[in-house]
RNA sequence: GGGUUCGUAGCUCAGUUGGUUAGAGCACAACAUUGACAUUGUUGAGGUCACUGGUUCGAAUCCUGUCGAACCCACCA
């Protein structure tokens, strides 16, 4: 810092400093201060999609997660931040897959392999932008340690535990009801959809004497039964019985039964089952043991009779022609109603009868449920408790399998490979050719060890990104009994983003009670998502996203991290803009001018003067007769902000530290401070004032880092650290 | 349908277990600034703390209900 100038300029000054903390490995572990440290703090940083440059919500998140790691060095912790980045499946396949076509590239034009090659080129590309953003906003993290989720050793693991999984039983393949998405190909699971409203039609079709109201006239020839609510007066006589009917598909019979998921309000109260093709009814069917038919394909297309290889709408459009036609539509009514969607690309749902993968879940949630009741795992804010044990309480089982090339392929192999066959009722069967035999292995045998086949093919599907991810804690570590392992496992904090609380937060816990037996961390604190100015939501497409980059060039880093987390409460959004960074910003340049006024006034010591100033510091006894105030205000702001970080009250501990240092220390203390020039008023005016900077530093830590270096090359202060990230944190024994 | 959150100054937001006169920043007005800072300071104006009823010596804070906004989960056949 030169405090010639006028106005503080951050950018030298971060550069420099950030230089200084890299060199020296301070990020570390291993750093030679934290030798004799015995009580470690880890936090597992959330790896972001290395799709693409990192936005804004993800560095708040770092803030918060540097906050508390800088916090619990300065306290004494041995520190450990984990960077990593995420493979992201489905989303990194679909981002990519864009791209390819703007070169005119379509993905079945490349081959698998070349595919991936391509892709984990893209991928690495970003990792590299992401790390130098993840750097340069001051995340104090162990970039020796940083790891990427399809890294081989980590794979290693991924599938060591769906080996495991697989022969204790956890783990099936089974022909079930699930989410495919017609555009990208693949199976979802449930919490990978959205719902969208739409406007659509409501179709009144008779039965024979019954009338039943759809919305999906075309999966009419999958109908295995009607249902109707069992307490419903008007067709309860009827259950049991069979209805004789003649349609589109010829005359049969169908039988009625209850079931009590049938609203009787809606349309006639009589529901057409069809378990091939609605995952209500495929629940129905279950429960009633009903045959399964298909007549949807997974390339969105009808498989049955004169209908076959239409689209889902034309076949739609040409059925009610059919129908009008044989005098069964007895209405059209306009309705809106929720269409369920992929979350990645936004299209329609299909739901498809498939042989997938399935974990079994209800006993991991089991665990993850008695780990919250037993107060191994505490929320901040405490009510997202609830949304986690309601999860977890309601939990189905989770489809792992995603018919896609962008991840790590499933190790089970095949005798003789497999085929899917839709046969002539309609029914959907996976046939393997060989004797039978599913052999799961991390690598690929030789021959089937039950009849000795040479001819073995391994599953084409790769894992959902998830059932990596949620096993990252521990594998980033370098897997369950590593050194680091050991060391910083289980971790403290869990600070991720209040929108992938089920996604990742609570089957990581499930995942990580089985593989490790432990619960992963004790504390999940989860933070609200950045607005633009006008509340909206970031997003790419609608261009509202503020660049990271432009405000920290623009403003510098240490005001952009406070306008992150000032003010700011858990789980609560909020709102980002430019004029809010510059607020910030005035505020950096106070605390820059203020140093300045400071040093100006301590002036030209001489060695002598300088030791009688340290002494006194050293010995406690500086107060002076005018500000004997600032010393209570001083004890209790220290111990407020402590309580603050140990509640996780960030945003009340950056607003404090702000107003205390700005109308306390500046407006008050200072200005009073003009009057004095004993050596006792300057010593007490150094130590106010490192105070401070020291209080500070977890939340703006480049400029306090440089003023700790002037007061060290001043020979103001004694100190055995090299940093300040390395100093005592006031009001910490 | 179930659940959660929010509603405080013109705007953006705090308000830590219920406790004097409800705070900050931005914006606004006036004044000041020769030991830092016009990216500053001082002062001021601006609030029925959404509304309603209750608990309490005392409510922005706790409880009932109403209205408005946002979000999550489930489902819409």
């Amino acid at each position: 810092m030169n405090i010639e100038e006028k106005a503080y300029n951050p950018k030298s000054v971060e550069e420099n400093i950030l230089n200084f903390w890299q060199d020296n490995n301070l990020y570390s572990p291993e750093y030679k201060s934290n030798k004799n440290r015995k009580k470690t703090f880890s936090i597992i940083l959330p790896p972001p999609n290395a799709n693409s440059s990192l936005h804004l919500g993800t560095m708040s998140g770092n803030t918060i997660q540097d906050i508390l790691g800088r916090y619990h060095r300065m306290i004494g912790d041995k520190v450990l931040l984990i960077p990593g980045k995420d493979h992201a499946a489905i989303q990194t396949e679909v981002v990519f897959e864009k791209i390819l076509e703007k070169k005119g590239i379509k993905k079945r034009d490349l081959t698998r392999e070349d595919f991936y090659t391509q892709c984990y080129e893209f991928c690495m590309q970003n990792r590299k932008i992401a790390k130098t953003q993840e750097l340069n906003i001051g995340l104090s993290a162990d970039y020796s340690r940083e790891r990427f989720t399809l890294d081989n050793d980590i794979t290693n693991m991924v599938y060591d535990t769906f080996i495991r999984m697989f022969n204790e039983g956890y783990i099936y393949r089974g022909k079930r009801i699930i989410n495919w998405c017609i555009k990208d190909q693949t199976a979802l699971a449930d919490i990978d959809t959205e719902y969208r409203e739409e406007e659509g039609k409501l179709y009144y079709i008779k039965y024979g004497d019954l009338t039943v109201a759809t919305t999906r006239p075309e999966t009419k020839m999958a109908d295995v039964a009607l249902a109707v609510n069992p307490k419903d007066k008007r067709y309860k006589h009827l259950i049991g019985k069979s209805i004789q009917i003649v349609s589109i598909e010829g005359e049969r019979s169908l039988p009625i039964i209850g079931d009590r998921g049938v609203d009787p309000e809606f349309g006639t109260g009589v529901l057409k089952v069809t378990p091939g093709h609605s995952k209500e009814d495929f629940k129905i069917g279950e429960n009633n043991n009903l045959p399964i038919i298909s007549v949807i394909d997974t390339r969105g297309r009808i498989t049955y009779g004169k209908y076959k290889d239409l689209k889902i709408k034309e076949g739609r459009e040409k059925i009610v022609e059919d129908l009008q036609k044989l005098g069964l539509i007895e209405k059209i009514e306009d309705i809106k109603h929720n269409i369920q969607i992929c979350e990645r690309c936004k299209q329609e749902i299909e739901p498809l009868i498939s042989y997938q993968w399935f974990i079994r879940t209800k006993d991991f949630a089991k665990e993850a449920i008695k780990a919250s009741e037993n107060n191994e795992i505490h929320f901040y804010p405490k009510r997202q408790e609830n949304n986690y044990m309601r999860f977890l309480e309601n939990i189905e089982d989770w489809c792992i399998s995603r018919q896609q090339w962008w991840g790590q392929r499933i190790p089970a192999y095949y005798c003789g490979g497999k085929e899917t066959i839709i046969d002539s009722k309609g029914d959907i069967t996976e046939k393997i050719l060989g004797c039978g035999e599913i052999i799961v292995s991390k690598d690929k045998p030789n021959e089937c060890p039950k009849c000795g086949n040479k001819n073995i093919v391994q599953d084409e599907d790769i894992f959902d990104t998830w059932f990596s991810s949620t096993q990252w804690p521990y594998s980033v570590l370098g897997g369950v009994g590593s050194k680091d392992y050991k060391e910083f496992y289980p971790t403290n904090v869990m600070e991720t983003g209040r929108d992938i609380l089920f996604f990742w937060v609570a089957r990581m816990v499930m995942m990580c009670i089985y593989t490790t037996g432990k619960v992963p961390f004790s504390k999940v604190y989860l933070h609200g998502l950045v607005l633009d100015k006008e509340g909206q939501k970031q997003s790419k497409s609608k261009g509202n996203g503020i660049d990271p980059k432009d405000m920290i060039d623009k403003y510098g880093t240490d005001a952009l991290r406070l306008s992150l987390v000032s003010s700011i409460s858990p789980d609560q959004d909020f709102r980002l803009y430019d004029e809010k960074v510059k607020g910030f910003r005035n505020f950096i340049n106070k605390i820059y001018n203020s140093s300045r006024f400071i040093f100006l006034k301590i002036g030209d010591l001489t060695e002598d003067e300088k030791s009688k100033l340290k002494k006194l510091i050293a010995s406690g006894n500086i107060h002076t007769k005018t500000n004997i105030k600032i010393h209570a205000e001083m004890h209790d702001h220290i111990s407020n902000i402590n309580r603050f970080m140990k509640n996780f009250e960030i945003g009340l501990a950056a607003f404090q530290i702000q107003n205390f240092y700005h109308h306390t220390f500046c407006d008050i203390y200072l200005e009073e401070m003009k009057a004095h020039n004993s050596i006792e008023a300057k010593a007490d005016l150094i130590n106010i004032f490192l105070q401070n900077i020291l209080l500070m530093h977890p939340f703006i830590p480049f400029i306090t880092e440089n003023i700790y270096q002037i007061l060290k090359e001043e020979n103001l202060i004694d100190s055995s650290e090299d940093s300040i990230m390395y100093e005592k944190y006031p009001g910490i024994k």
